[in-house]
Parts: structure tokens; C-alpha cells; sequence
RNA sequence: GGGGGCGUAGCUCAGUUGGUUAGAGCGCCGGCCUGUCACGCCGGAGGUCGCGGGUUCGAGUCCCGUCGCUCCCGCCA
């Protein structure tokens, strides 16, 4: 706590402030019973509120009909005590307690509200207790300690992303929740409009276009804490509604917004005493990703790297690789270093790989004198010694083989990658990576629709040429962080040609383009600056500051995975009424119509 | 949409090849206790084994279905 509370009638101090200067004093203090230690003659309360705990000591004889009333005290009673604030004796002090020299001789307290007994205890900060039920009672498990040190660091963090954009001359701004469905990305929040029935609203999926019309508006610098919502399953690390840092700049190019953000993560990193390299942060394309680890979000904490050993191994007698090199595949393999696994591990790592759609995991282990294992007999001395050198293999060592489809291959052994650098405990958890990911390409091909989709999105300033889509390249950068994608952004289209051309290759014809982004057509007609920007995914960044492994956690009312709320009930059907108010058809079941 | 895991007392969990009255720790309630701080000691209450169906002489345990939670794939411009 920054300061003392202004005093009033329920406390003039703060428990955890209770400490050996205040001895001699009298103060009072409000908050909830953490737990009791009743002696009979004599009643010890540990009381807590946001700052800390304090012990309140009852005494028979000086307590007066505080004794009598702290008897009856229970877990999460909600008191004000007043007394004089007294030092322990030597014998008495608790070192594992902030204000554990003094103690509250309590001469008056006041209950001010009982407590049902907790449904889970708010004492025990590392009993792990079902989730929907914390959900359930979200403001008791909000009272416990390490939500309340997650959510304090959670307030940190924003408060210096706005306190080093307001440096830099940043203007927060807000842009609508209400707004217009562009089925672009994922899919779409709706909400029904009454006044317009049959029209609806969407909720924003980003502030993207809004920011773009910020920056042709001249407001130079913006940013924004903006909830962002996406109607999509979710994860540990997705919700669908989830809060980013959001900002753009005008006059830049790549060098700029990376800059700034290096700034704003930086300061973020060291108030959470979270230990980075210094800026600039190193560098990474999309193409060197895929290759080295499988990922376009490497975990770089660790080695295990890919390696591209299909044309080495060309022309074996193994016929599985040389089936998957014939029909334009690859095989990528890894040395997992001198580590022997029984043939049911190897079956696991199996599933590993068949969860991405590659068949098999291929084991070999090296020797001086060649390889050893079911597949070793199938490769020449040549090979051998070719892979050998590639892996920097040395006698013992197991490597590991995926041979699949190009799209394949190094995606599924990029997982199984992660799988083992963390069951070989070969991820230090003070040690952290941020990456940025470059060069990205500008289209992919769906291949159920057979036409082409922007990878970030359609705003994206494409680099060089348009002779070929799928070697196009964008003006993107993605900030990864210990494997883990916590931002992304780009340089933006900001002529209406560019732009006209970026959808024709999504194959958006003209009419339907200025059906759906008329409005940022329009705008770049007049002048729009070059301009660029990122969004930081604010969840992600404080979840792993503080070592949880959902986002859930460091979310004061999260959804579960069903996107359900158990505290509320949300989603809940509405009345009828409601539906008929809002244009919209009953979708209430005919059994439960009656 | 698909796959895996979990569901037993308020909480965290154990429960053997199907077998008699389903247990432990914590919590809760009552009693005792003047220096505890995870206080201690004594006693007590507390169970729709998620729900429904099936197999069986007998089901917490096996089978089917279903609900909830969770992880993964797909999805997430």
C-alpha cells in the first residue's frame, strides 16, 4: 500500500502496515478473520485485508467484551478492532510474518458481518481446488493471496504500458464495442439490434480498422487497453474476450513500432522483476522458425533443433523415407542427445507426432562405427556419416526421424520437440526469450476452399512484388516469448490500390470489398499516412509473469472451456419477450415451450 | 466437430481381482486450554460415490448413455 488509510470509523490503518515503528500506538484496523487460535483464557486473530495480516490478541482482563465477542469470531468474519499496537517479546515474534514483531491488543471490536463457512479454505494458498468451483465463488477465491498478487501484477503491468506510451506521446482513445460484423478472421459475437430488427451488431474481434481511421485522422499515436472478442473454442491461453495493449503509429516503418514495443516490454519485464536479455531483442524470419523448431513461435529456452535431412538421406533402402521424398515430402529429425527409451516411450512420442497427422516418429541411436536400431541396416556409411555430421551426433546419441508431407513433417516433430525439452527438464524457469518473428509470408492457401488467405490479416503491407501470392511476403512481426505468442503486428496498407489488389487475391471482388470495408476504402482515398502497429495480448503477458499456465488465472471473472460462467449462469436463455422486442426467432426447444 | 483425462464427505484425496457397516487429513460443531501463529488435547456430526440405465446373488469398482470440468487436434484474419 502506497499510503495509510484516511482514517474514519473503520481503521486508520492497514493491517500490513502494523509494524515495530507503529509499537506504542493505538490504531485500528478493518478486515476479515484469516484464522483464529482460541486458548480459552486467551483468543489470537489473524486478521487480513489487501495489505497483509496483523495479529489481534484478546486478554480476558484487558479485552473487556471484545473477549467475550472474539469467541465467537470465525474464517472470513468481517471485523473492526482498535487497541494499541504493542510489541512482542523476544520468545513471541513470528519471522515469518511482515508484521510479526508487534500484535493489535484489541480494547474494542466490532463485528460487521458474519461468514457462512467458506465452500474452500482462503487460508491455504497452495491447496489446489476445483476451478469451477472458485469460479463459482469468484469473490472468495478473489480474497485469496495469490489472486490478489496476480491481479496487483496485473494492474502493474498496464499501469506501465500506459505510463511509457504517455512518455512517448501516445493518446488513448476508445473505439466502439457496438460495431459491424466483418466475417473475416474468426468467427463473430452478434447482438441483435432493436431498432434495425434483422440487423446486427458484432463485437470487435480487435480495434484494427478503428486505429486505421485514428491514424488517417491524424492522431499520430494511439493506443488502447482494449477488450477484444472472438467467437471461437478456447484454451489455457484463449478466452473470448480477452484484453490487448493495442497501439498504432503513423510515419513509421517496422524499426519503429518494434522500438517502441522493446521500450514498453522492457520497462513492463523490469517492474515484474522478470529477468530479459537487454534490448533489442534478437530477430527470427518465419522461414529460419519453421525450419530450426517447427514453429512459427519457438520456444528458444532450449536446444533440440530441426534439421532438414531429407536430401542426405535420399536414395536409402529404407522405403518409408524414400516413398514420403518421392512424393515431395521431407524428413526432419533432432538429437535428443545420449538418452536411451524403452519401446513404450518411443510408442509415446508416436502420439505425439500422429496428434499433428505425421505417421511415426522414426528412433536411431548413433555410433562411432555407424547406427544402431531396426532402421539402421537401411542407410549407407555415406548417409551415416552425412547425418552424423548435420546432428553433430556423437556415440549414443538418439535421433529422432519424422518423414511426412512438407507441411507436415516439421510442425509434428516441433511439438514433439517441446514434448521432450520439457520432459528432459530442460526448460530453466529464470531464464526467458523474447523473439521476434519476421518476414512472414503474406498468403496461404486453404486448401479445402483452394484460394488464398491472408496469414495476418488483409491490412497487412504486403513487401515486394504480387507476381506470386505464395511468395509473397508481409510487413508483419509477431513477439513470441518463451514459445508462448503474446503479440503480433505490421506495417498497414494505407493507399486504396494496395489495398484493392490485397483483396482480389482473397478473391473479394470489387462490390463486395466496398460492402464490407467501404468505410476504410473511403478513408485511404484522402490521405492516409503510412502507418503500422502491434497488439499485446495482456492476458498472456501477466500469465506468464506470474508462472500460470491459464489465462484464466489472471482473470478476475474468466470463462471455463465451454465458454460458460459459472457465477452467473452466462450463457442464460432470455424471455421471449426480450426475443420479440429484438426481432429475433425463438430458438427456446419445443419440449420446454409448453 | 474429433480425441484423451478427471468427477467419492464442505475441501484435498485413498478405496485391492466386483464382496459384509465407503475411509484419511484438513475444515465444521461441542468441550477443555493465558503466548499461539498450520496452536494443542478430547468428543461429535457429516456421503444421491456427478446423473440415468444395464450386467451380476452383489457395483464406488465392469458395460452403455449423459452432464460438468479440463488438456490436445481442428478452429483462432
Amino acid at each position: 500500500m502506497k499510503q495509510s488509510p484516511k482514517p474514519n470509523g473503520y481503521r486508520d490503518a492497514w493491517c500490513g502496515e502494523l509494524t515495530e515503528d507503529r509499537a506504542g500506538t493505538p490504531a485500528r484496523v478493518s478486515g476479515w478473520v484469516h484464522r483464529r487460535r482460541d486458548h480459552g483464557g486467551l483468543i489470537f486473530i489473524d486478521l487480513r485485508d489487501r495489505s497483509g495480516l496483523v495479529q489481534l490478541v484478546f486478554h480476558p482482563d484487558t479485552s473487556g467484551a471484545a473477549f467475550a465477542a472474539a469467541e465467537r469470531l470465525r474464517p472470513e468474519h468481517v471485523v473492526s478492532a482498535a487497541g494499541e499496537v504493542v510489541r512482542r517479546e523476544a520468545g513471541n515474534v513470528n519471522p515469518n510474518l511482515p508484521t510479526g514483531a508487534v500484535e493489535l491488543a484489541v480494547s474494542d471490536m466490532e463485528l460487521l458481518a458474519e461468514s457462512d463457512t467458506p465452500p474452500f479454505p482462503i487460508d491455504e494458498d497452495d491447496l489446489e481446488v476445483d476451478e469451477t468451483l472458485r469460479l463459482k465463488y469468484r469473490a472468495l477465491d478473489l480474497r485469496r493471496a495469490p489472486m490478489q498478487r496476480v491481479m496487483e501484477l496485473r494492474h502493474r503491468v498496464i499501469k506501465v504500458m500506459r505510463d511509457v506510451l504517455d512518455e512517448r506521446d501516445f493518446l488513448e482513445v476508445e473505439t466502439p464495442i457496438l460495431t459491424r460484423s466483418t466475417p473475416e478472421g474468426a468467427r463473430d459475437f452478434l447482438v441483435p439490434s432493436r431498432l434495425q430488427p434483422g440487423s446486427w451488431y458484432a463485437l470487435p474481434q480487435s480495434p484494427q480498422l478503428f486505429k486505421q481511421l485514428l491514424m488517417i485522422g491524424g492522431y499520430e499515436r494511439y493506443f488502447q487497453i482494449a477488450r477484444c472478442f472472438r467467437d471461437e473454442d478456447l484454451r489455457g491461453f484463449r478466452q473470448p474476450e480477452f484484453t490487448q495493449l493495442d497501439l498504432e503509429m503513423s510515419f513509421v516503418e517496422e524499426e519503429d513500432v518494434i522500438e517502441v514495443m522493446e521500450t514498453v516490454m522492457a520497462a513492463v519485464f523490469a517492474d515484474a522483476d522478470f529477468a530479459v536479455p537487454p534490448t533489442p531483442w534478437p530477430r527470427m524470419s518465419y522461414d529460419e522458425a519453421m525450419l530450426r523448431f517447427g514453429a512459427d513461435k519457438p520456444d528458444t529456452r532450449f536446444g533440440l533443433e530441426l534439421h532438414d535431412v531429407g536430401e542426405l538421406l535420399r536414395g536409402s533402402d529404407f522405403k518409408v523415407f524414400e516413398t514420403v521424398l518421392r512424393n515431395g515430402g521431407t524428413i526432419r529429425a533432432l538429437n535428443a542427445g545420449p538418452r536411451s527409451m524403452s519401446r513404450s516411450e518411443l510408442e509415446g512420442l508416436n502420439e505425439v507426432v500422429q496428434r499433428y497427422g505425421a505417421k511415426a516418429v522414426a528412433p536411431i541411436v548413433a555410433g562411432d562405427g555407424g547406427w544402431t536400431g531396426n532402421l539402421a541396416k537401411f542407410f549407407s556409411a555415406e548417409q551415416i556419416a552425412a547425418v552424423n555430421a548435420e546432428l553433430e551426433a556423437s556415440d549414443g546419441d538418439l535421433l529422432l526421424f519424422v518423414a511426412d508431407r512438407r507441411h507436415v513433417a516439421p510442425v509434428a516433430l516441433g511439438a514433439l520437440r517441446l514434448e521432450l525439452g520439457e520432459r528432459f527438464g530442460l526448460i530453466a524457469d529464470d531464464v526467458h526469450h523474447p523473439l521476434w518473428i519476421v518476414d512472414w509470408p503474406m498468403f496461404e492457401r486453404d486448401p479445402e476452399a483452394g484460394r488464398w488467405t491472408a496469414i495476418h490479416h488483409p491490412f497487412t503491407a504486403p513487401s515486394g512484388s504480387f507476381d506470386d501470392p505464395g511468395a509473397q511476403r508481409s510487413r508483419a512481426y509477431d513477439l513470441v516469448l518463451d514459445g508462448v505468442e503474446v503479440g503480433g503486428g505490421s506495417i498497414r496498407i494505407h493507399t486504396p490500390e494496395v489495398q484493392q489488389q490485397v483483396f482480389e487475391v482473397l478473391g473479394m471482388q470489387e462490390e463486395e470489398a466496398r460492402e464490407r470495408f467501404g468505410f476504410l476504402l473511403d478513408a485511404l482515398r484522402y490521405g492516409a499516412p503510412p502507418h503500422g502497429g502491434i497488439a499485446m495480448g495482456i492476458d498472456r503477458i501477466v500469465a506468464i509473469l506470474a508462472g500460470r499456465d491459464s489465462i484464466r488465472d489472471v482473470i478476475a471473472f474468466p470463462k471455463t472451456a465451454s465458454g460458460g460462467d459459472p457465477l452467473t449462469g452466462a450463457p442464460a436463455p432470455v424471455d421471449e419477450r426480450q426475443l420479440r422486442e429484438l426481432g429475433v426467432a425463438s430458438l427456446v426447444p419445443r419440449d420446454q415451450r409448453g
